[in-house]
DNA sequence: CTCAATTTGTTCGTATGTATG
DNA sequence: ACATACATACGAACAAATTGA
């Protein structure tokens, strides 16, 4: 109406009621507004926000489902309680800090309908090993999960090692291989939101915002050795990077 | 073909040929279809997403739109090319790699109703300078806004290079100047979500991912001289780090 | 050249969900 | 709570283009 930027998506849309719900749910989760307190009026909101009052209604309405408000007629509306503190993960970007940082986690198979036989490789990344193992497993922390993990893993390294890498996340075991030597690695993120398929084994909602990561180690005969997809619930990871330290 | 789980989310939040659009964008993206290759018929994608032909048709449509797809009637759907690089901005972890990336930026600065005198520090992070220049800018690309930055600024720093302030990024320009001797930089990044604000400054939908990132530069003094909270449009984030380099 | 199989393209009616006033 | 408009989704039938036997 009188409003200024379409509340839209860039083609198609996410129903207004369920984009005003994840507005306010932030609101709440930020500490921007704190529990007991009393949150705008559907009034304000529905000028705010530039949608109908039934509209602003039925978000509240998912609000109070997930028990973070509550409706009293008469006098408003109240903040319940606060969501968890979370960001379990601090990805490091170096390799010593990374491992340093998976090392006690403990990855949960699962099986993996169709595994593809070879990992996806760019164009002159690297050359491909003659044959590969695929693992896939999710990473938990007290109970949530919080990252998918999908490796290719050279088959020949793999059976070195068959039984710690059934244990331990395999990053952290091939570190601590003495016959293989390292002479690259690297890691790319993005930020991307969840499948489906992600968002079911991740526990997070449709479209949810994930960090997708992807991990490639190549040894000293440029064999790429270990290559990972790894997705990660985007409110608990947090990157912390030293530009220049004293 | 084997298993007909659901691949959808059923409680019709994101519209289904949305979310089918999405899942054949990434599978385009992740090298599982190739340019020039023939995808799946509308009948076996229908199967395997257990929607209706329509439905297919109009994901593909949206995906055509794009150019990733190419619809041939009687022969079969077709990829055209990967995807385009979207990614204007690959965030570096490393202090040169950071300017270099920013520095041909042009901010476009916009008022800001009340800006807050001070920055606010972690508890034993750095000591405040005495005063402080707020700025606050859009950074765009094509057009295409992609980063919202607000700078909290060494009011005598800012004063010795003003013009160059008012033109560059500023972070640019404060690793230009001599006098300016910096002790400590960090960086943090955590993934979020568009409040209102930020998606009608950013034009993207409202709960649309976004990378925040928080940058701290401390002088040799251990005065905070510049404190940045910058967010980026999701989509436009990669960073890449080499965690062993030959 | 024709025919049949394959595959995309289109249209109809119906049902349900979403949003406004 | 109601009436209205519009978007989404289905299923099924039919049309049009391409290919190869």
């Amino acid at each position: 109406m009188a409003n200024n930027l379409p509340v839209l998506d860039s083609f198609g849309r996410v129903p207004a009621y369920l984009q005003v719900a994840a507005a306010l749910r932030r609101r709440i989760e930020n500490g921007q507004w704190k529990p007991m307190e009393k949150i705008s009026t559907l009034d304000e909101l529905e000028e705010e926000f530039g949608v109908s009052r039934v509209t602003i209604s039925k978000a509240i309405e998912i609000l109070e489902e997930e028990r973070l408000l509550q409706r009293q007629q008469g006098r408003g509306t109240f903040v319940l309680s606060t969501s968890v503190e979370k960001h379990a993960l601090a990805l490091e970007p170096t390799w010593e800090g990374m491992i340093r940082a998976i090392e006690q986690h403990t990855p949960q198979f699962i099986p993996s309908a169709s595994p593809p036989l070879f990992p996806v490789l760019g164009a002159h990344e690297a050359t491909l090993a003659d044959e590969y193992v695929f693992l896939r497993s999710i990473q938990k922390k007290d109970g949530t999960p919080y990252s998918l993990v999908s490796v290719h893993l050279a088959k020949n390294v793999f059976e070195s090692r068959r039984d710690a890498f059934m244990k331990k996340t395999a990053l952290s075991v091939l570190a601590g291989i003495k016959e293989v030597k390292i002479r690259k690695a690297y890691q790319t993120l993005e930020v991307q939101t969840a499948e489906k398929d992600v968002a079911d084994l991740l526990r997070i909602s449709l479209s949810a915002p994930t960090v997708g990561c992807r991990c490639v180690v190549i040894d000293a005969n440029g064999v790429a050795i270990y290559v990972a997809e790894i997705i990660y619930r985007g409110d608990f990871v947090k990157l912390s990077m030293n530009l220049i330290s004293a």
